[in-house]
DNA sequence: ATTAGGG
DNA sequence: CCCTAAT
């Protein structure tokens, strides 16, 4: 009735004005077969636990060398509140940097593992530049709204607070707190907190690092993301009290802008905030939350071996462990591949993600109760899901272990350990002062735009999180996309003896700091031909430590001069899709409502008209491009055709495929007829509604 | 920038 | 949804 009137009126008033086209059904193109992307993933599991094991080995010699005064209270007390001024202090600083680039985000990265003992603070912004040059990176307003503060502590004695605060009351846990003290403070968080809340849970997971997030699904409004990543204490008792916190607030700011503002004629509703960052700034700085765990100096890093004993001790005692973390991540190295998503674009690093509600008892464990503790914990998130039933739904889950991204070390032969773990070191560290961001992978498909919400994204606490996954990359990119990180290579490799010669301790990698690298290599002018004559040198220069994969680009960053260098040569198409870690824009099916005005501006404006159509019933919907919308139509008119059974997702009414194929037919009929359509049957059309296979008939005589 | 089609 | 060719 009413609708019959709408599309009579729509027919006739449009007919007039469409000017339909020749169909172009001649442009069809033979199988233009994409090239499959075949690269790997790139992260280094050996490398990324070897320096973890570093780390951690460093840490135990450390601990050990400060045994004495490891349980000195009242010095932890002192170094926590110098800690704590210095940090607040470099923050400051980080924040006034910042100041008016809304596009910025930082991540400081304080760490005690520094060889000099400093914290390394380190703001990046993302290249604007960089984002550009990604054609499907829409989001380019977020994520800037993202501030996180890496806090790497070195644990000395042990009671001190574990967890960095950030505006947000947060259960403190003392490093050394077993697994039923945990529980406790859980459940006794439990009651205290309310919304988002965050914890730090101590447990003898040999996982060398966890976290764990906890957030509300929709984090539009004044929620902020809390992520604490926390090192857990390793079963040596020389580790036991370390622990790296790390707090990320991330602020969506209150609106849910669009991915992208197109500038059109529309009202833009949302603009991005133009400071971002300030009010979250003054949170921070002005927190009374803001715990900071001491950072204790550590002696002499790197001095002796004696950490590799308790690194291996270590090892073994996580055997079982790492087995099923590789299989895990075997199983998503696989899943990627499926998806031809996975292309180590800048430092890949997936970690297996358990969905705590999701698996019940496992708890904040993780999976499969794979984790002692994790039976300890589990209560407490019983508890903590029939809290957070009543209230806003948070999704819960736990990161077990990142993994470091790609490095590319090389050192002689003749080196020793110490130096060789000492590059390794320096290697990260370059990378941690060159920033990180943190990405997340939902189903192999990374999600960028950083203003959904976990709901809009598909991250619920309904939903499977096992698909949830998450990145760490190196922040710093090349500024030339069109040089892959294939191409370094073989020049950095032929370079290499050259380097390393020179610089005995010098990594001979291409961290993020391409800086680093102070004088153009001499062989430059050869990398061309090195390239092309020895494409081998690639894979055959990769250190024996690392598993790495040839198409591996990591977190390579090319060095500026073998950049310029390079760039004479073409990049090869294949890796340069690789570095390009594109995403898939996450899926938003159309809802009832959408489909309802997709069709009546279809119905209006005919098909081949999407521009108008999205001007007419999608302006608003910045989400929905018209090539969207024609997309959408596409599989309208399919779902129409099919039987109800085989259509899937929320059920489109009947009554509105009728009108899909209605107009369909219609319009088909009109292009067909390019003008001679004196579609005084128009009407006939509207019978379609009651039988729709009327519409095939229902054209003008 | 849009459109049409294929994947 | 993505990608591309063709407009």
């Amino acid at each position: 009735m009413v609708l019959k009137k709408r599309l009579e009126y729509g027919l006739h008033g449009f007919q007039v004005l469409t000017v339909p086209r020749a169909p172009r059904s001649t442009r069809r193109r033979g199988p233009n077969k994409k090239k499959i992307d075949d690269s790997q993933i790139c992260a280094f599991e050996l490398l990324a636990s070897l320096a973890g094991k570093l780390l951690q080995e460093s840490e135990s010699s450390s601990a050990s060398s400060n045994a004495s005064e490891g349980n000195n209270q009242t010095f932890g007390d002192d170094v926590i509140k110098q800690e704590k001024q210095a940090e607040d202090k470099l923050l400051k600083e980080e924040f006034f940097e910042q100041g008016s680039s809304e596009e910025s985000a930082f991540v400081s990265v304080i760490t005690s593992q520094d060889i000099d003992e400093k914290f390394i603070l380190k703001k990046f912004s993302n290249a604007v530049s960089e984002r550009a040059s990604n054609k499907s990176d829409f989001d380019d307003k977020v994520n800037k709204d993202v501030k996180s503060v890496i806090c790497n502590t070195k644990p000395a004695f042990q009671n001190y607070p574990a967890k960095v605060e950030v505006g947000c009351p947060l259960i403190e846990e003392p490093c050394h707190a077993n697994v039923e003290n945990g529980k406790e403070r859980q459940q006794k968080g439990e009651k205290l907190e309310t919304g988002s809340l965050t914890k730090a849970n101590t447990c003898n997971s040999e996982d060398p690092m966890q976290l764990q997030i906890e957030f509300p699904t929709a984090v539009n409004s004044d929620n902020d993301v809390k992520l604490s990543l926390l090192r857990e204490p390793v079963p040596n008792a020389s580790f036991s009290r370390h622990r790296n916190d790390i707090k990320l607030v991330g602020s969506d700011d209150d609106e849910n802008f669009s991915r992208y503002n197109k500038s059109s004629t529309k009202g833009k509703a949302f603009k991005p905030p133009a400071r971002i960052g300030d009010r979250r700034i003054r949170k921070l700085l002005t927190s009374k939350y803001w715990k900071v765990a001491p950072k204790l100096r550590d002696c002499e890093v790197f001095r002796s071996d004696s950490g590799v004993k308790p690194l291996y001790n270590k090892r073994k005692s996580c055997y079982s462990r790492d087995r099923f973390q590789h299989d895990t991540f075997c199983k998503r190295r696989k899943l990627f591949h499926r998806s031809s998503v996975v292309s180590s674009d800048g430092g890949f690093s997936s970690e297996s993600v358990s969905n705590s509600p999701e698996k019940g008892k496992s708890g904040d464990m993780g999976f499969n109760g794979m984790f002692h503790g994790a039976a300890g914990v589990s209560s407490s998130v019983i508890s903590r899901q029939a809290s957070f039933n009543s209230k806003d739904s948070h999704v819960k889950f736990s990161i077990k272990s990142f993994k470091v991204p790609e490095l590319f070390i090389e050192v002689p032969e003749t080196a020793t350990v110490g130096s060789l773990k000492r590059t390794v070191m320096e290697t990260v560290t370059a990378i941690l002062e060159g920033g990180l961001r943190v990405g997340v992978i939902l189903q192999g498909k990374k999600i960028k735009d950083d203003n959904r919400t976990l709901q809009q994204t598909g991250i619920s606490s309904k939903d499977n999180l096992d698909n949830l996954g998450f990145t760490l990359e190196p922040n710093i990119l090349p500024v030339s996309p069109s040089i892959c990180a294939d191409d370094p290579l073989p020049s950095l490799s032929c370079e290499a003896p050259e380097q390393l010669t020179r610089s005995t301790g010098t990594p001979l990698i291409d961290s993020a700091i391409s800086d680093s690298l102070p004088e153009p290599p001499p062989p430059v002018t050869n990398i061309g031909t090195l390239v092309s004559s020895n494409p081998e040198s690639v894979s055959s220069h990769t250190d024996p430590l690392t598993d790495t994969t040839p198409d591996s680009q990591a977190l390579v960053v090319v060095p500026a001069m073998s950049m310029e260098a390079l760039a004479v040569v073409p990049a090869n198409p294949k890796n340069r899709k690789a570095s390009e870690f594109v995403q898939r824009r996450t899926r938003r099916p159309f809802s009832v409502l959408e489909v309802e005005a997709l069709v009546q501006a279809v119905e209006e404006l005919g098909t081949g008209r999407w521009r108008d159509v999205k001007l007419r019933a999608f302006e608003n919907a910045d989400h929905r491009t018209y090539v969207d919308l024609k997309d959408k139509w596409k599989t309208l008119v399919h779902t129409a055709k099919i039987s109800p059974q085989q259509r899937r997702g929320e059920p489109v009414p009947q009554e509105l495929l009728d009108r899909v194929l209605a107009a369909h037919a219609y319009w088909s009929e009109h292009q067909a007829k390019q003008h001679g359509m004196q579609q005084t049957g128009t009407l006939k059309i509207t019978d379609a509604s009651a039988d729709r296979h009327g519409a095939e008939g229902s054209h003008s005589s």
